[in-house]
DNA sequence: GTGAAAGCGCTAACAA
DNA sequence: TTGTTAGCGCTTTCAC
């Protein structure tokens, strides 16, 4: 049986209310303060956050649902943003959902069960109705790259407008005139975005064509396989715009093997891939998301949104580097 | 102010206990039932587990402790074992410890003051003791691949032995006199096994040599690197271990880099490239771990320590699969 | 089958 | 500064 506040108020003498005040930061004297840390350290107290949080109505926990921790970027996001978290002394808690809207739902009464302070939302589709009981129990809610539409919740986006368009317009200026699009996975805001950038600035050039489209999984072998496929059913393509890092991996080693010096006929760019760019002989163009950004940006405006009530939008930009894929 | 049993209460006419008994299972009469039903949908009820954990003294959450969630094989577990607990019906609270001793701690006491019921730890160190204020808690520890000298704990134990052993004898009969080793990360009871396999078979044969031991990072960079400087210190050296995927990506492009057709001096062997295998030109040769079936022995391993007190090891076999870079 | 009431460990008035 | 006490929302005897 865990010791409660009541037994060092026993072991002490004191009474629980000053126990209590002294480990909210409160001041006490001297001879009781030591009174307390040995009664803390000799019973081995911690407090019961159930306890505390039932009393308070917060639990310093913020929810985290992504509906697929496999990526890198995921990942990568949840590991930082459960670390700056930390420093700003809330905990984490994370779900996956699946990519299933059912679940998503059940994920988040889970949380709402668990009297979490706010949620950061990665959601399964692009249906703004997805979060409405969140709102409905009054919880703040951050929604990464989804629900523009959605103004009472917090957004961050990940533009990748622009990046994408320098990237398809070097390629079209390189002389490309079959250009493709793989991507993998739902549709929301930014996905679409991806999308309608490539669409707009195709047409733009009269240029766009759907069957240049390959949706595909977000693995190494989805890459490698639609890359594949793509050749296969139109040889003519001659450039390729992949929308994930696992793909990108796959999608470049298919090249690799497609045929010897690819690159002087086909273009490619990829995703994140900066980081390990110094590995490739040749080394690839690049859409590079500030991964190390989102994380630290997201857990700052979810504190926010929980502490001052405070709606804002971020958006971050991508970087398009040109590498020797053009 | 989110609907308590109290509201419902109001709302039906009924006590709080008949409220209480119904949501826990209990029978009450259709009438009743119905009532209930009613006035949970009309005020969105949801129970606060804070509270009901708070009596109950358990909060039907599983903790999880890693060192490191980007890697691939981490990911994979974690999802798979939150799926499955799921299952089980109880949650999930995951942190990362970031391979620091005294912020593992930090979480443990976090964890015990959200009152999970049971710890899955993967941890920093090999250190038995790190794990002793959970068990002084009375609460259940499963810990895997590390710790088999404690025996007030679970354990879940990928055994590399048998595959480490069979790729490396089999490298030894293809004739390889100068077999390096690259691996990374703490040195827990698994990670210290493929060392000392690699060590003793070496040895028997009369092959072994320390400076063919590389530690790198668990990255695509850092298999890479570690490679390219194998290969530049000691040109001898024609076979390579890999013991992480991320590294063996890293690993297998450098190979790929260093030399056409290096498969025919040069062995390799790396990890979980199963899945993926089928994109490399040339097939590698691989230990698979069960990533599929760790999370979800994972899981039942736990409920089953903390539902009826048993503590259990389990073993699970990797599998050694030749490709064409023997 | 249902209700009244106590209590889980904590915080926060309010009193002393 | 410190103590008394009520109550957060829930479960659980024990009556009825």
């Amino acid at each position: 049986m865990p010791a409660t506040i009541k037994d060092l108020a026993r072991e002490t003498g004191l009474s629980v209310a000053t126990i209590s005040a002294y480990i909210n930061g409160e001041k006490v004297r001297e001879v009781n303060r030591e009174k307390i840390e040995n009664a803390i350290a000799k019973l081995g107290y911690i407090r019961n956050d159930y306890a505390r949080s039932l009393k308070m109505r917060s639990s310093k926990t913020i929810g985290v649902v992504v509906p697929d921790m496999h990526t890198k970027i995921t990942m990568h996001i949840l590991a930082e943003v459960q670390n700056e978290l930390r420093n700003f002394g809330y905990g984490t808690i994370i779900c996956d959902s699946r990519m299933d809207e059912s679940l998503e739902q059940e994920t988040f009464r889970f949380m709402l069960s668990k009297m979490v302070d706010g949620f950061i939302v990665l959601p399964v589709s692009g249906d703004p109705a997805a979060v409405d009981i969140l709102r409905e129990k009054g919880k703040p809610v951050l929604v990464v790259n989804s629900m523009k539409e959605r103004k009472d919740v917090s957004h961050i986006m990940i533009r990748n407008m622009c990046a994408y368009g320098e990237a398809l317009l070097d390629m079209i200026k390189k002389g490309r005139r079959h250009i493709a699009l793989i991507y993998a996975g739902a549709l929301v805001t930014t996905a679409k975005e991806r999308i309608d950038i490539y669409r707009d600035v195709l047409k733009d050039a009269g240029l766009y064509n759907e069957k240049y489209i390959f949706r595909t999984e977000y693995t190494i072998k989805g890459g490698y396989e639609a890359l594949n496929k793509a050749l296969e059913m139109y040889p003519e393509i001659d450039a390729f715009l992949v929308s994930n890092f696992e793909m990108s991996l796959g999608a470049l080693t298919a090249l690799n093997q497609y045929r010897e010096n690819w690159q002087k006929d086909i273009s490619f760019v990829g995703i994140d891939l900066e980081e390990d760019a110094g590995i490739f002989k040749i080394r690839p163009s690049s859409v590079n998301r500030p991964i190390k950004n989102i994380g630290r940006e997201t857990a700052r405006l979810i504190v926010d949104a929980v502490e001052n009530g405070r709606l804002r939008d971020k958006y971050l930009e991508c970087e398009y580097v040109r590498g020797d894929t053009l």
